[in-house]
DNA sequence: TTTAGGG
DNA sequence: CCCTAAA
């Protein structure tokens, strides 16, 4: 196939010519070697064109389709509308800045067996001059309105689409832009195809196209999505408010690069409607069923209900892998879940982020990972009934708001307000452990709060957590009620704490004012500038603190037991033992538990604080601990004492 | 990686 | 909780 030959890494699916080709004259107006770049932009800017001349006039046919799918269409619809009447935000534009473009795209393809794929790209705009550049804005935001428009026109022409999927469905454009619209005043002669691949495919579809941001396609039955959305961090909102996006942007007239990423899943945004996606849950998670407490049922006589397993589906995971300006990639498989995927493909939903250098960063998503769950059900539940609780779950969240969570090294990056370099999202190294996680976001605080002090806002941001940590699972407390693990109650406050600061979790827009300073050197190579920081001080730069996870009574009862039975010398297996499942203790944190414990027992109750552990349980820590005390003397005399007959049996 | 202990 | 020396 002519399609394939022509993507590079295997991608196939949605294609737009490789090299756009632009007049001389466009090209001059941008350095060199940003041509490729700035094309394409054109390129988009061209089918953009098109479309609002299209789009428009079909705009009639899209009503029947959106009966099909109000949430999607009337939200986007809706985005529309606004859109076409906010002013343009020009002023993200900044002399000699970069834009920075995070376009996901989705494909949904018609076949529902079919998985769907995210696709993530960053683009680099830069040496054009400002008024091109502010006119790359408008134009995208063109494109936007436009594209959408555009999927309207697929899915209009669906059967069209549907009777040649087996050949690649072209279309081209040609598109003169207007002067008054762009100042990028040159004529573009830029063609556009699109292709559909067969939908009987067995290929997974997959979009790629590079130096070419992406648009989203997404086709499902009779369903053919072209979308290409300007969200800024909220791109996961079925209910959002419009302009949200905006309110958390704050001028960037400092701004030395935007990043802007785009995601669209007919997945997620269409949310109740999932079902009819009939994406069932083995593509939509990998599930696993624990009872959780059963270890620790049977070694420390934890009882709970004989008629409760507990079900607790994960994710599907992912990691990040980058790709450096050499084109290797760092990392094709990061992935560290625990638990792969059934299928063994957890790519479900993955999207591709590369990066490069000249302060460029590409990404690869290989997925996206869905919060953790709990779910509870009686043993004697069918599994019918499983499911249903499983798609509930999944569709509290996907229903309600959901926002990005990006974690690097295993931590969450809470500031929003950081480039990616300050973040350290732009080596090599750390882009292995880069991982993007969906988060719910039903409890949103003031944007403006967020954004107006950064400071305040790394204070009030939820600290860092464990990738395998459980995003969900005390944020989601509210959604799953009396299902959620009962490990511990304080989480309630912690989680809306939590779900309040979380918008920022993105990756959103980048630049704040006192971000200045470290970007207004935006010249010197990135390699250059990182070398000088050694890992320390690297890490030093974005390392933040777990969030405090106050232990419940259970958890310390647990605790308490397993040192009764194993002693306070083996953390490890204490974790094995009781906290298994709790992914954010540690052996360490369950090691200084048992230190503070051991001291909380032996003041005075009125100085203790926080929640009451009963008199009983401290009373059985310090006998534990005394008790493991004297047998650790003990072993310690023996093991010098075992020496000594050794030799002395030597000397018989 | 795990343990142990100071901060 | 974090950090880290030491095993």
């Amino acid at each position: 196939m002519v399609l394939k030959k022509r993507l590079g890494h295997g991608f196939i699916g949605f294609q737009v010519p490789f090299i756009p080709r632009c007049p001389r004259s466009a090209r001059r107006k941008c350095p060199s070697k940003k041509d490729d770049q700035v094309c394409a932009f054109e390129l988009l800017a061209s089918l953009a064109g098109k479309l609002l001349e299209e789009g428009e006039s079909s705009a009639s046919s899209n009503a029947s389709e959106c009966n099909h799918q109000p949430s999607l269409c009337q939200d986007v619809n809706e985005r529309d509308r606004q859109e076409e009447v906010k002013p343009l935000i020009a002023e993200d534009i900044h002399h000699g800045s970069c834009a920075e473009s995070i376009f996901v795209t989705d494909i949904v393809s018609q076949n529902s067996s079919q998985k769907p794929l995210l696709h993530a790209k960053t683009e680099c705009v830069l040496g054009c001059n400002s008024d091109a550049k502010a006119d790359v804005f408008k134009l995208d935001k063109k494109i936007e309105h436009c594209s959408y428009s555009y999927s309207n026109k697929l899915v209009d022409s669906a059967g069209d689409f549907r009777g040649s999927c087996d050949s690649n469905v072209k279309s081209g454009f040609r598109r003169e832009l207007e002067a008054d619209k762009c100042s990028l005043k040159d004529q573009f002669e830029l063609y556009d195809s699109l292709a559909l691949v067969g939908s009987n495919s067995d290929v997974k579809p997959q979009y790629c196209r590079e130096s070419f941001p992406s648009a989203s396609f997404s086709k499902h039955g009779n369903d053919v999505k072209f979308c290409f959305r300007d969200d800024g961090e909220n791109f996961l909102r079925c209910n959002d408010v419009c302009t949200k996006a905006k309110a958390f942007r704050i001028p960037q007239h400092i701004a030395h690069r935007k990043i802007r990423k785009q995601l669209f899943s007919k997945y997620w945004k269409a949310g109740p409607k999932l079902k009819d996606c009939e994406l069932n849950k083995s593509e939509f998670a990998d599930v696993e069923v624990k009872h959780i407490y059963h270890k620790r049922k049977a070694s420390s006589g934890f009882i709970t209900s004989q008629h409760n397993a507990r079900v607790k589906k994960r994710k599907f995971f992912d990691r990040v892998s980058g790709v450096t300006s050499d084109g290797v990639f760092s990392s094709e498989s990061v992935s560290n879940s625990p638990e792969k995927g059934i299928d063994g493909d957890n790519s479900d939903l993955s999207a591709k982020l590369h990066a490069s250098k000249d302060s460029h960063v590409k990404f690869s998503i290989k997925s996206l990972r869905i919060p953790e769950l709990y779910i509870e059900v009686p043993d004697t539940a069918t599994v019918g009934f499983l499911k249903r609780r499983i798609m509930e779950e999944v569709m509290a969240i996907l229903g309600d708001s959901v926002h990005v969570g990006v974690l690097l090294q295993e931590e969450k990056v809470k500031d929003d307000n950081r480039t990616l370099m300050q973040t350290g999202i732009s080596c090599k190294e750390n882009l292995d452990t880069l991982t993007v996680v969906l988060e719910p976001s039903s409890l949103l605080t003031s944007p403006a709060a967020c954004v107006s002090d950064p400071s305040s806002q790394l204070e009030m941001s939820e600290p860092a957590r464990s990738p395998k940590t459980p995003i969900l699972e005390s944020g989601n407390t509210d959604i799953l009620g009396d299902s959620s693990l009962l490990t511990n109650p304080g989480n309630v406050l912690e989680s809306k704490h939590e779900s309040t600061t979380s918008p920022d979790d993105t990756i959103g827009d980048e630049i704040t004012p006192d971000s200045k300073a470290l970007v207004a050197v935006p010249t010197i190579p990135e390699a250059l500038a990182v070398i000088p920081a050694n890992q320390k001080t690297k890490r030093a730069e974005f390392a933040q603190r777990r969030t405090r996870r106050p232990f419940s009574v259970t958890e310390v009862e647990a605790l308490v037991h397993m040192v009764e039975e194993l002693g306070t010398g083996r953390w490890r297996d204490v974790k094995l033992r009781a906290f298994q499942n709790a992914d954010h203790r540690t052996y360490v944190d369950l090691k200084d538990k048992w230190k503070t414990l051991v001291h909380t027992a032996r003041i005075s109750p009125q100085q203790r604080r926080g929640e009451q552990v009963p008199q009983e349980l401290l009373d059985r820590v310090l006998a534990a601990h005394c008790y493991w005390s004297q047998h650790q003397a003990k072993q310690n005399v023996k093991h010098q004492a075992i020496p000594a007959i050794l030799n002395v049996s030597n000397h018989l």
